[in-house]
DNA sequence: CGTAGTGTTGAATTGAATCAAGTGTCGTGG
DNA sequence: CCACGACACTTGATTCAATTCAACACTACG
């Protein structure tokens, strides 16, 4: 249905970092963009539990980078651990690629969303991580973050919840994998995207993919024949209608049940 | 061979609270057991990176409760969150069970590993977690870990290590799951085992399976019929040897190859 | 405009689940 | 201490969901 101009719609819906408002920085006058105070995911991002003040300290530490474009790595596999990152726009992947060259990825990081995570522990990242899109992202160098943490007892508390949620969402990743079929899967994983889409004000019902069949794939467990084949079924059934990258989420509470059903 | 000795001798090493030693409390009069400083286990536990003023402050939060008999329970789903432990000895599983009665394991944990990290985000566990044999614990309170930690850098820095480990340990399972056979998922399974052995000073290449062949299964996302046929296959090649709960592992280097060839 | 990357669809194959029947093991109570 | 019952495990036959192999269409970018 008017294909080119739904489509540029939500292309533009989900492209967070639109255009108006957001540009003049206020509290860092060094960064060329806006400051966690004025950034409109603060809700999400680690300054949520923080004051002002607290915020403020916060900002200090946080370096905003230059944009990244499609393909680029926030680092790679190996690469000596040092920060984590706040998605800001766009979205990223994460991924290993094991010795004989299959790869397999690990997470999708949408905006307000913390990457990096790994490599705390080991020193250096276990995943390599790369934009799917033009994306920019703030990075918190982690020694700096540490000792803010001591500082801050909401932050380190904050903190400890964000790894643990990591680790809630690993486990749910495990039950998928380990139990659910294809469908299941795949419904699982759109309703997903349609719940991280809701929580940075866009549309649950009607989203682009950032990613391929064949990344979706990877994620799941399955093959890219069998992601689209799953899409077309589930469009056949009228559950949700594809064309592309596009996604429409028709009938959400059935896409629950193939879940529940299990 | 010789099935009743060997086993045994298994059993005892396998039973981490075995005999003579670790009697006498030593730095904490109120309670029935070994300190953090004299436990065995301190170089993997929590004490580990604190010096011996910082383990005396840890000791002071630690509740050392009665041991656990099999199918006990350390807390159910949706239990309200107030500690983490750790496996003094014994093993446990952790569990969830879906609304319609499927079950799916979560995770075991051997001795030195620390359990309950679900739970700081919500407040609540997600998971249940039952011991799988005789086993006592650590109990120890996460506010006033958490208060701790503001006056330790290292032990919030090893905390945080901690809950890494976690979050590296799921995305391996989570490749495991995705894109691995039933023959790889158990053999990695089993290498698992074995190097966690290790790591409390027992045998890598002999030693019992605290849990199930259901378990493994509801671990690994296969069924029991399927994992007790790989056992056999995996017998048959001479790669490991199999009597009930005892584990040989004949040929670790073969069986590293199974996943490698992946 | 052409080529590489991305996506779809069909047919054949296969690995693991399911269904089914049976043996082995352990803990409990008589 | 043995017998019983519940649970754990094994093995075989059949079925089925997803992969693999293969061919082709679409899209997007230099």
């Amino acid at each position: 249905m008017n294909e080119g101009s739904s489509k540029e719609a939500l292309l533009q819906s989900i492209s967070i970092d639109a255009k108006p408002q957001n540009r003049a920085p206020k509290f860092c006058p060094h960064s060329s963009n806006v400051s966690c105070t004025s950034c409109r995911l603060n809700e999400l991002c680690l300054p949520i539990a923080l004051n002002k003040t607290e915020i403020h300290q916060l900002d200090q530490i946080v370096e905003r980078n230059r944009p990244y474009k499609k393909g680029d790595h926030l680092y790679r596999q190996n690469d000596k651990f040092k920060s984590v990152y706040a998605v800001r726009s766009g979205s990223f992947k994460s991924y290993v690629v094991s010795d004989n060259g299959v790869g397999r990825v690990t997470g999708f990081f949408l905006p307000g969303e913390i990457i990096g995570m790994d490599g705390i522990a080991s020193t250096q990242y276990v995943n390599s991580t790369q934009a799917l899109e033009h994306s920019s992202i703030c990075e918190i160098p982690f020694s700096q973050l540490e000792k803010l943490s001591h500082q801050l007892p909401n932050l380190q508390h904050h903190f400890f919840a964000i790894m643990d949620n990591e680790i809630a969402k690993d486990q749910q990743v495990h039950t998928l994998l380990s139990s659910y079929t294809a469908e299941e899967r795949t419904a699982s994983f759109l309703l997903g995207l349609s719940s991280r889409f809701a929580r940075v004000s866009l549309s649950p019902v009607r989203f682009l993919l950032p990613m391929t069949r064949g990344d979706i794939g990877e994620y799941l467990g399955l093959t890219v024949e069998t992601v689209s084949r799953i899409f077309t079924a589930l469009q056949r059934k009228k559950l949700i209608e594809v064309n592309n990258r596009e996604i429409v989420l028709l009938d959400m509470t059935e896409l629950r049940n193939i879940i529940g059903a299990n």
